[in-house]
DNA sequence: GCCCCACCTGTACTTCGGTACAGTTCCCCT
DNA sequence: AGGGGAACTGTACCGAAGTACAGGTGGGGC
């Protein structure tokens, strides 16, 4: 696994001297050339061209090179582009200019078989407002929780993630029945029949009856 | 960053052998005590108990805690249970009784900054069927159809509209015990146990268990 | 002809969800 | 001091959901 072999695509082929300097023996490959490197590469360094769809690209480069772990670099980084990265299965996105420990330390994470999603997404994730808000409009999703008092929001999001009462009721540390009581306040508030349309609702499938 | 204090919490608080050969110097912690670790940890790894919703776990760590980095252990890895973690801004998830070597590894991969994301997830990524619980790509939304019949197509939609068995009855003009036939045959070939999991998966917030 | 499969139906049963009574503690506000 | 809201618990009931037996039809392939 040390002897990972690096292959950088992007547009022109070229390798840049600060990724030649965090992989000396790294090999450079172009987009629209159809030429198979020698040795098949263990991990794929992907120059994002600007104003250029993430999801394709990726697919030619697999057709090609085959089914390989690939990090995105980015002249410009951005969250949406990020995001379209890793919904077409990168492993990793970074600025295209880091430095070359970074880059190294970004294959390390990856080559381990994590994955390496950026600081202002990491960020994101970690201030645990978490991922709703990355694909979902973030005040109509989360419209339905102004009218629950916490508990009940917390108990509806359990309920949203298809757990059963017994479940929630072990999750919070009290009963089945106090767990039915807020159910039932959630289901009057939000005035709906059965807790499939909370579900829909906190997963904002379907907009709240009431409000 | 070597020194990192490693705190695994769990319902008894026990520190399995395992994760005591992989971090001599980790504390335990129980999840309904209120009791604080005299030094503050930096990795805390989180024992799931079975049917018990993620998120308001982690949630409740966090405010006990503070905002720490979270891997969580799993005693029946399971994707959705994965996915609800990641949801929940989780930086792991693995096996409870993974080798220590493998314990090490992940804690690095999540102390550079990267996330560990299992393998059987890791898998559907670099199928390229995508980080679903992220943002939602368009064709992994019909998979679950590929394994229903036409029928129990129409039944799963309807369910996932939130449509009652007496409804759905109604509306394809057949009597509510083939609906639940229907609904059983659906359930049986996603994998699922209950009618919200069929409406989560349509819906597209989580993944079939099977396929 | 026969078998398999999708589709349909019936009766009976268990489990779960949701509601209706009942009550408790704690805290905040006037 | 009293009122009210949030959170919690108990027992009991009803209907929906889901499962387990039991069947039935019609069409396509060997």
């Amino acid at each position: 696994m040390k002897q990972a072999t690096h292959c950088f695509v992007s547009e022109t082929g070229e390798v840049m001297p600060r990724w030649r300097e965090a992989f000396p023996a790294a090999i450079g490959l172009r987009f629209d050339n159809n030429a198979k490197p020698k040795s098949i590469p263990t991990l794929l360094w992907v120059r994002l061209p600007s104003n250029r769809a993430v999801a394709p690209l990726l697919a030619d480069l697999r057709r090609r090179l085959g089914n390989l772990p690939c990090i995105l670099l980015s002249d410009i980084p951005d969250d949406n582009q990020a995001l379209a990265g890793f919904s077409a299965a990168a492993r990793g996105y970074c600025n295209t200019h880091a430095a070359p420990a970074f880059l190294q330390q970004v294959a390390d994470v990856v080559g381990q078989g994590g994955l390496w999603i950026g600081e202002t997404l990491m960020n994101r994730l970690v201030d645990a407002t978490a991922l709703v808000a990355i694909d979902k409009p973030a005040d109509p999703a989360e419209s339905w929780a102004s009218l629950l008092t916490p508990r009940e929001q917390e108990v509806a999001r359990a309920v949203a993630e298809g757990a059963s009462n017994k479940e929630i009721a072990r999750g919070l540390g009290i009963t089945e029945r106090t767990v039915k009581l807020h159910v039932g306040a959630v289901l009057e508030k939000l005035a709906v029949r059965d807790r499939l349309q909370i579900a829909l609702i906190v997963n904002n499938v379907r907009q709240s009856q009431s409000a």
